[in-house]
DNA sequence: TAACGAAAGTTGTCGGACAACCTGACCATC
DNA sequence: GATGGTCAGGTTGTCCGACAACTTTCGTTA
């Protein structure tokens, strides 16, 4: 047993995120649903044997989920439609392997679309938005510095060119989750230094099928960028992933 | 203006989510940094003239959506890495209407990726609840009862037929936002005939598409019901969204 | 200088009080 | 009988003070 076996402290969750849990589980089983009323503040701090305040600071969190919607007066509510899409991953070391992949084939999905859409709408403005963070990637291939910045710009400014703002926010949401995983790609000067040129060459070719105004081969260039961004840390993505768009397969 | 319009009341939003609102934005602008320490709950009481429970409730929001960690003893700390990422596509009222566009347009986007990857990845169980969504909708038409819910569920069906939990959970989001329009198109014996007969169609041939496992021509229905969504409920989607899969236009 | 204990500081929880709001019951009026 | 007004009781929202649990800093001692 090494020193660091030591140190890995377990910490009580708070009571506010147990009760916020237990009520979630309701929800999720179905045992409470949309419209349904929860019990009073009061009841709730009795059953759960916690003070009010921590009741209060659970339904705040499950607030925050878009779960529940509370009015003054009248009571705590199963929300009709969450307010918001709350992606909380494994606990531990990150993410498990299998909902990392399945938020890769997510991107994938999305970031095809985007990509499509934004080789048939995109501005000269907008080239050249993307243009100015490809060569910025450049540069910090050529002299060792972190791109990850720039990698993270590069696919907003796909997004911004479909001019949906709306896709616009989620390729930011879903783009979140990896910047750790891209910063690492571009890691120092130890770097692996295939990693970045790899990625890179695929930027290029999704940059030259969007300029070009290549609807199809934007979407598989960006579908293959994602299939090797999820190699790039370890995920195989299925082979099923739409990449043969070419021909209708029936 | 007619009685619909003396309804909206705005109502104050909490004092927890205006100062959780605040500190969200000093994180977003960059002022705080990720690693950076809060002021302590005194403080921040002190500074928004709040008791110290709205800050604790502000914080609790903030802990759910991953931005801060608290540490008991220590303080409260910007995120270096989110835990958790909490997409909400707007505050309050619901959307301006001209951004359903853009909303619609990239429901269109997903759903079209959602039935192409159904296509492929559907076993003989998820044709089957989809079959069954779909004929309790022809039920809701044949006796002009509520088929919304089941319209409902058909998309989740589809979805859930990728066997990736979090397209799933996108589509369920977004499904949700948008149950006002369907139940619209579904509305009593009084309602437009047309409207859910036309869905209803569409609905038939992306289940066709689907259980034949023809990826391309899943993709094209499900633009095309999108599409025939969002102009039911007066929104017209660009021509430029993709329809025209089939061939590359380079 | 390093180690230890105490003091000070900070978050987590509890309980009580009151404000603001909501709902339903009851009564009066038309 | 339908409608409107009032009020009591109930519920969430906020504030306050106290104490528990934990962390950091400071002072003392070896």
């Amino acid at each position: 047993m090494g020193i660091n076996e030591l140190r890995k402290i377990t910490r009580a969750p708070r009571l506010s995120e147990e009760v916020a849990s237990a009520l979630e589980g309701k929800i999720t089983r179905g045992e409470l649903t949309p419209g349904d009323q929860l019990p009073t503040e009061k009841v709730l701090a009795e059953t759960f044997g916690v003070s009010r305040a921590v009741v209060r600071e659970a339904v705040a969190r499950l607030r925050a989920d878009g779960r529940i919607e509370t009015r003054q007066g009248s009571g705590a509510f199963v929300a009709l439609a969450p307010k918001s899409l709350n992606f909380r991953f494994w606990q531990g070391e990150g993410p498990a392997l299998v909902e990392l992949r399945d938020i890769f084939e997510l991107r994938a999905m999305i970031e095809a679309s985007v990509a499509e859409l934004a080789a048939r709408r995109r501005i000269p403005e907008d080239v050249a938005v993307m243009e100015r963070h490809l060569k910025a990637m450049d540069a910090a291939l050529a002299d060792g510095s972190d791109g990850s910045e720039s990698d993270d710009n590069f696919h907003l400014a796909i997004a911004s060119a479909t001019h949906n703002t709306y896709a616009y926010r989620l390729v930011e949401f879903l783009g979140r989750h990896f910047s750790d995983s891209r910063r690492l790609a571009w890691a120092g000067p130890g770097r692996d230094g295939a990693l970045p040129e790899e990625a890179q060459a695929e930027h290029r070719t999704m940059f030259e099928a969007i300029a070009s105004g290549s609807p199809a081969r934007a979407r598989r260039c960006a579908q293959e960028h994602l299939r090797g961004a999820a190699s790039r840390v370890g995920i195989d993505l299925a082979n099923d992933l739409g990449v043969e768009l070419m021909l209708d397969p029936k």
